[in-house]
DNA sequence: GTCCCTGCAAAAGTTTTGCATTGCG
DNA sequence: CGCAATGCAAAACTTTTGCAGGGAC
């Protein structure tokens, strides 16, 4: 929890504790995040909400997530990896339950000469509710 | 090929040529598509490129690339499902052999309920030249 | 004083849309 | 005529940056 960070500005503390009070499974634009930030600090600045989830996406304590077909990017906090669902129908953004094994990231990374860093999975299709 | 499309505007066919010539692993964005078909039709706009692209992707003769951190979309011609990486230090795409297996899919669409029409797999990092 | 956070505003970049025109059946 | 495609321009949106003010150390 945010209780054990180092001396981060107030801001973007507050920008965390959103992004933490949204929860795992949550998946927040910037703007709203901006929202839900001005109810605890008024006069916070969208361009504060933004370079507050740079730097907390740099310290990791934020994921950043683009979604193919999204808008916006979205965010939610750290978890153990886990892929995304898209509904073309209504957008909603859903976790599943999926990561690529990493011995097989390991092997894609030996075969191609690259070092990978993060992974993106993201499905698309029809939720439940849309059919 | 195209040569087997029905009867497609010849813009838009000019847009398919264009995004096949490139060939499997290149990653073109709707601004470089421009520039190659204006090549061929001086006069044709941005928007008939980006209306042929969606056009296009709807029809299945073109695939959309979203890649993180990455500006613009990207397409390809339709190939073997395969997985993306993006360099972080130059920004460059190339692909990965890589897909979800489907027997996996089936399952996370089972247990969560919902359809899964597509995958996407991105993985990002270093390449060999920026180490 | 220096450094960096902050808010406001504007810029940048991509994607999308409106509208009049053209071309074809 | 009716319909879809087309070019041009402008709009819409998200993301990023510039700049001046201010607080902490």
């Amino acid at each position: 929890m945010s209780s054990t960070d180092p001396g981060l500005p107030p801001n973007y503390r507050t920008v965390l504790d959103v992004v933490e009070e949204a929860g795992p499974g949550s998946h927040v634009t910037a703007q709203e995040i901006w929202v839900r930030a001005r109810a605890l600090r008024p006069r916070i600045g969208f361009a504060t909400v933004h370079r507050g989830l740079i730097r907390l996406h740099e310290l990791g304590a934020v994921m950043k997530i683009d979604v193919p077909g999204g808008s916006s990017a979205v965010y939610e906090p750290p978890a153990s990896p886990h892929a995304h669902f898209r509904c073309t129908g209504c957008g909603a953004i859903t976790d599943l339950e999926y990561a690529v094994p990493a011995q097989t990231v390991r092997r894609l990374a030996e075969r191609h000469g690259v070092a990978i860093e993060r992974e993106t999975v993201t499905f698309t299709g029809r939720c439940a509710d849309c059919g």
